[in-house]
DNA sequence: GGAACTCGCCAC
DNA sequence: AAACGTGGCGAGTTCC
């Protein structure tokens, strides 16, 4: 339940469908011949790996326990089986309380055959998702995904058919198989530009709070919570053990901490995820390596975190630390949206926008953060198409992904579309918006001439 | 035979 | 006291 409540706001949504529009109608190319190769390639590995779960001890007790042919990519049938038949357990439930079937529970079970059903899933997603999406959606070779400004609570953009904004980046494998897939018009080379750190630098627009903009402008907040929660004394960040870490914190504890997480859920994935670390006592030699022959418990051991308790503590201390301590004036905002939600029953985000109805408070400190930092990157892209085409470029943009632009560019305009890209996202769009209090910076990521998305690489543009 | 639901997983 | 925000999509399943 929303609304844009001023013409300003009606303005940059119509405005933005049509640049959007403009994005649709240009469209990426699809290379369908690699994709049918890739399809048939990867249904060859799934037969063999499925072939290994059904002729193993583990398939044969699961067919004769249920009196039927078990389908192994049924949850439900799985879950049914572990839970029920053989007693495992349940350590993690689903939304409607059974006994979850996901990879991370699956690996707990040390069981060679899920591993391997893991293996197929992730091989399947590959085809049945993007494979398949691209395929299907592609006309003479070219898809054009649809972007809509109608469907997110919080105004943010989203995309479909196909989506463009979920395609593998992490997963090296899949993200080479998939984006392999996409090309540029020949003669020309994706960039992507992205803002850094949009929603945290946007989150202190709102706030205020001067540790947290001191530490965007100089400081490095993800290795600063690095060393809070696995207490590093002399961090160095060239070293791997240390770097791994850095990102721990980014990723397992920073993002899941602004989007509202609590320090328990932090604990768990940190511990099992990210330093493969067992509940309960902690062992010499557990966990990854941070030093060689020196594993991340022998470094908690040494620090006296013995157990996955006491790691709980700790990461307990380090969100105390993060909210109470170094950023407690933007906890103190935090406390006043709520406030001004349950007093009034809606709030108002910078760029105009009203959101009202029954919402956590979750929901009430992320929706403002969420669609105003979105709408930067909304405004962007409404500019950038004008000056595209005021500049009378052959470069166009053909996507957008939450915090990022995609063009399709013209190699002998890179420098120009980055020159003119970089005012507009940085300068121009804190001159329009002067409540943008934070200075906003953009990182560059370029394909080869001709090169597929799989091909990105980070481009050093600088300051300017 | 299709709509709606659950679960899982990809992105930011 | 409660406890992760926003999407899209596929497969299996259930309901009508």
């Amino acid at each position: 339940m929303m609304s844009p409540n001023t013409k300003e706001a009606y303005q940059l949504l119509h405005d933005g469908i049509l640049a959007l529009a403009e994005a649709e109608s240009h469209g990426l190319k699809i290379d369908v011949k690699y994709i049918q190769k890739q399809k048939k390639q990867i249904s060859k590995e799934i037969i063999l790996l499925e072939n290994k779960i059904y002729d193993s001890a583990f398939y044969k007790d699961w067919k004769k326990a249920v009196k039927k042919e078990p389908n192994i990519y049924s949850s439900q049938q799985l879950g049914n089986y572990l839970y029920k038949v053989k007693g495992v357990k349940i350590k993690k439930e689903t939304a409607t309380g059974e006994g979850s079937t996901d990879k991370e529970t699956l690996r707990l079970l040390n069981i060679p055959e899920l591993e391997t059903l893991l293996e197929i899933k992730e091989l399947k997603k590959v085809r049945d998702t993007y494979l398949d999406q691209f395929e299907r959606e592609q006309v003479n070779g070219e898809i054009h995904p649809f972007y809509h400004l109608h469907i997110a609570q919080t105004y943010r953009g989203s995309s479909s058919n196909p989506n463009f904004q979920n395609v593998p980046k992490r997963d090296k494998k899949a993200m080479q198989i998939t984006r392999r897939a996409i090309k540029p018009r020949p003669g020309h080379q994706f960039l992507e530009l992205d803002y850094s750190q949009l929603e945290v630098r946007i989150g202190a627009c709102y706030s205020k709070d001067k540790k947290l903009i001191d530490d965007i402008l100089h400081g490095d907040m993800h290795r600063d919570v690095a060393i809070d929660l696995f207490k590093i004394k002399n961090f160095d960040k060239s070293k791997p053990g240390h770097s791994t870490l850095r990102g721990a914190a980014k990723n397992g504890f920073v993002f899941p901490q602004f989007y509202g997480d609590y320090y328990e859920n932090c604990a768990v994935n940190l511990a099992q995820n990210w330093c493969k670390l067992p509940k309960g006592k902690f062992k010499k030699g557990q966990g990854i390596e941070i030093e060689k022959g020196y594993t991340i418990a022998d470094h908690f051991i040494d620090n006296g975190i013995k157990s996955y308790r006491k790691f709980v503590a700790t990461v307990q201390e380090a969100e105390h630390n993060f909210w109470n301590v170094r950023y407690k004036t933007h906890t103190k905002w935090k406390e006043s949206i709520w406030r001004e939600y349950q007093s009034n029953g809606f709030i108002t985000s910078k760029t105009g926008f009203t959101f009202q109805g029954i919402m956590k408070k979750n929901f009430v400190i992320n929706y403002p953060v969420q669609s105003a930092a979105f709408h930067c990157l909304l405004w962007s892209l409404i500019e950038g198409t004008k000056a595209l085409k005021r500049e009378k470029m052959d470069s166009v943009i053909v996507g957008q992904i939450h915090d990022a632009i995609v063009f399709d560019v013209n190699p002998k305009e890179l420098n120009k579309l980055i020159k003119i890209m970089n005012c507009i996202m940085c300068n121009d769009v804190r001159q329009h918006w002067p409540w943008i209090i934070v200075p906003l910076e953009i990182g560059a990521e370029i394909c080869p001439v001709d090169g597929s998305w799989a091909e990105k690489q980070e481009l050093n543009i600088g300051d300017e």
